[in-house]
DNA sequence: CGCCAGGGCCATA
DNA sequence: TATGGCCATGGC
């Protein structure tokens, strides 16, 4: 097969199905799991949120205090930063024109204190819909692991997908999705390697 | 105990 | 442009 990133997205699917993924139940609740992510375990984001109850909008957020929402946060760490931040990208949100094109709203997205290409991309493919493919810890790692040389920074990894891929934010979001269902349950467990469905592309023989 | 997790900002060279 | 220090919690 030539296009390898088809080829990986082709294998991945057909093992696990469509995930229909990103842990959350509204658009809103996407935005705060994105900034509260970074660099941080999943299960802590969850903590966060749950924090809030039965009422995470942008209205709760924004009538908070700095000071009460990093509270209201904790578990998920860098907590200071992050409560600022969710204050800025909420604010955003609120004024942002919903006609502007894709390539417009990740300007947006990327002049806002605290929100870089991953939690760009992460809100525009998961919150609007929006085809922007993600590039995150666990693509890299695999990249890596399967002896794909993409580029070297994060734009040209994400050009890499985009090219290889139908521009189609059904198959970004499945194909990121794919990355990080496939990450979570094989690559940080051992044995990992029998019955692993990419076994014929990764050049280790263990991990 | 130390390591690390679905990053990003900022200062420095 | 490319590193390095920093931010902080909870699981293992």
């Amino acid at each position: 097969m030539k296009n390898i990133f088809a080829n990986l997205y082709n294998i991945l699917l057909k093992h696990y199905g469509d995930p229909h993924w990103w842990p959350a139940k509204t658009p809103y609740e996407v935005i705060v799991g994105a900034i509260l992510t970074q660099n941080t375990a999943w299960s802590n984001v969850e903590r966060a949120i749950a924090s809030f109850g039965e009422e995470l909008s942008p209205g709760r957020v924004l009538a908070l205090s700095t000071d009460e929402l990093a509270e209201l946060i904790r578990p998920a760490g860098f907590f200071n930063q992050k409560a600022r931040y969710l204050k800025e990208v909420t604010a955003w949100l609120e004024r942002r024109d919903p006609t502007s094109d894709t390539a417009r709203v990740r300007e947006e997205l990327l002049s806002l204190k605290g929100v870089g290409r991953e939690t760009a991309d992460s809100i525009l493919l998961y919150a609007f819909g929006l085809p922007s493919f993600v590039v995150d810890a666990y693509t890299a790692r695999l990249l890596s692991r399967l002896n794909i040389d993409a580029g070297s920074n994060y734009e040209a990894v994400k050009a890499a997908f985009e090219e290889n891929l139908p521009p189609d934010a059904e198959v970004y979001n499945r194909c990121h999705a794919l990355i990080v269902v496939h990450s979570k349950e094989r690559c940080r467990k051992k044995p990992i390697c029998a019955g692993c469905p990419l076994t014929d592309m990764c050049v280790y023989d263990t991990i």
